[in-house]
DNA sequence: CTTACATATCTAGTTTTGTCGATATGTTCT
DNA sequence: AGAACATATCGACAAAACTAGATATGTAAG
């Protein structure tokens, strides 16, 4: 847990606004095609429509998040579902509680 | 208040490490060459010399920190002293608790 | 096994940030 | 006014981040 590397993952206006949608999927993004519910997470395609960039883009936005273990990546069939991992955001605000 | 620009000021180690120090100057700088307490924050050249980096460097990172109210600078005489603003730090602090 | 599709990775150009030395500004002391 | 000093700003180059298109990889469907 290296807070500065979370702040870098959090330093940018579309990965903030991801980690904030995650929160709330059904408030935020619409529905998968086939009717799965977001238990698991969101499908990166349906991530990448909301963001409005380019596929490469958001699935490296994507990979960043997932490094410093804010998001957990479900691979199932040929999709990757996103979901936040509520543990690292909560370790980091504590931490940031502490340092800051 | 912008969440991701307080993010991308806190995105550096130094200027985290800053941030920290600002917190208890006794604990982490030496003290002021006349003898003069840290109640209107830490002399520039203090920071500097605690930093180990170029003047222009750390004066710039300070400007960063100044510019997003991170800190406040004070200027008396030729010196200027920093010190943290608690309360944009505990405003950062709950937004980013509702908001991520 | 070939095609179609979702996602990841690679390549590359652009923009932003990091960092320093040099110079400018402002203050104090003589 | 001039010297000495603290800090800020400028100019430049290096490193990192942003972003997209092209391509590769992995999976599912015909």
């Amino acid at each position: 847990m290296q807070l500065v590397e979370l702040n870098k993952a959090l330093a940018n206006d579309t990965r903030m606004d991801i980690m904030l949608w995650l929160r709330e999927p059904e408030k935020y993004f619409r529905g998968h095609k086939d009717g799965k519910d977001f238990s698991e997470g969101v499908c990166a395609q349906v991530i990448q429509e909301k963001v409005e960039m380019s596929q490469s883009t958001v699935s490296h936005y994507l990979a960043v998040l997932q490094r410093v273990d804010l998001v957990i990546a479900n691979r199932i069939g040929k999709w990757t579902y996103y979901q936040r991992n509520d543990e690292t955001v909560r370790n980091y605000l504590s931490q940031l509680q502490l340092n800051l």
